[in-house]
DNA sequence: AGGCGATCCTGAGGGC
DNA sequence: TGCCCTCAGGATCGCC
């Protein structure tokens, strides 16, 4: 699933080809991945036809193409997403479900860009650059810029589990399932533990976001199934999981203390969340109520 | 406040 | 081999 990492993934490549190209023609194919405000207006304007790409904008998960003219798109890629960009002239296979495309001609070559998205949680919406500050208002902050006093504030009032607020796009921008577990294994930190009861360790914990998410972005991302760079080339950073989809393999940390922990799965604000019961012991009073059993389904099968 | 379930959607994968 | 069922998840909404 997209998230910080892969999103930025894919604004560094469009950055560097269609920085300064021009938009020659845009063709919308079902009108509903534009989001609802939207569908009334004229879809080729929308998609910033005849403007002249100028900026690639990203908070969080949310990517802008931002024109000239000030036009704007806001794309976000849901959870299998895609922004695939070809070059003209090279036999590319349309995939199934592409929504959209663009013919595109700039500083370094002519390109054939496309939406695709199989599951449709993915929207576009379009905007004036002037009003994506107010667009980007419920955000809270792009987390590889998350500061110890924004993080403590948010945990300071909430008593929800920790996981929950790291996937809160309105605290946090850019956090997802995969990397809310990885950050929370390396903290050590169970994923229901109490926002309140670790707001001293907010420092902490906003420094090891950004570490992993900063991790990364330098390997392109995480390719779990379907991500794909706009090349339509794979991230890496899967290979580093230490928790996330692993359920009943052994803990890496463990095994280098000569310790043989499986990872188990449980369900954590309504997300599978893979976590290590030795790197991340569970709260006394596990938050989320009085349920004695937290976790379910730990074996396959 | 926040947990929970439903909703949107398709494809992967398990079970039989 | 192939069909069927379940499940995955980001964001949003309504209910409790």
């Amino acid at each position: 699933m997209p998230e910080l990492p892969e999103v930025e993934t894919v604004r560094r490549a469009l950055a560097a080809a269609l920085s300064g190209a021009e938009v020659i023609a845009a063709s919308l194919h079902r009108r509903d991945i534009l989001r609802p405000a939207d569908r009334g207006v004229d879809p080729s304007e929308a998609l910033l036809a005849g403007a002249t790409l100028a900026r690639f904008h990203r908070r969080g998960k949310q990517l802008v193409m931002e024109a000239a003219d000030g036009r704007a798109l806001l794309v976000h890629l849901g959870m299998s997403g895609r922004l695939l960009l070809h070059r003209s002239g090279r036999p590319a296979p349309s995939l199934p479900h592409t929504h959209a495309h663009w013919t595109i001609r700039g500083p370094t070559g002519a390109y054939r860009l496309e939406f695709v998205d199989p599951r449709r949680f993915g929207w576009l919406r379009a905007l004036r650059s002037t009003d994506l500050a107010a667009a980007w208002e419920a955000l809270g902050p792009d987390a590889l810029e998350l500061s110890a006093a924004d993080l403590a504030e948010a945990m300071h009032r909430s008593r929800r589990a920790i996981k929950a607020l790291l996937l809160d796009q309105s605290m946090i921008a850019g956090v997802g399932n995969i990397y809310a577990d990885e950050a929370l294994h390396r903290l050590g930190l169970h994923p229901s533990l109490r926002c309140d009861a670790l707001v001293d360790r907010a420092g902490r914990i906003a420094t090891a976001l950004r570490a992993v998410l900063r991790s990364a972005v330098e390997l392109g991302g995480s390719t779990v199934r379907d991500y794909r760079d706009p090349a339509g080339d794979f991230g890496s950073f899967q290979l580093r999981h230490r928790v996330y989809g692993r359920h009943g393999e052994p803990c890496r940390t463990c095994a280098r203390h000569g310790r043989r922990t499986l990872i188990r799965r449980m369900v954590v604000a309504g997300r599978g969340t893979w976590f290590c019961p030795v790197c991340q012991p569970a709260p006394r009073r596990p938050s989320g109520g009085s349920k004695a059993l937290s976790t379910r389904r730990e074996h396959r099968g």
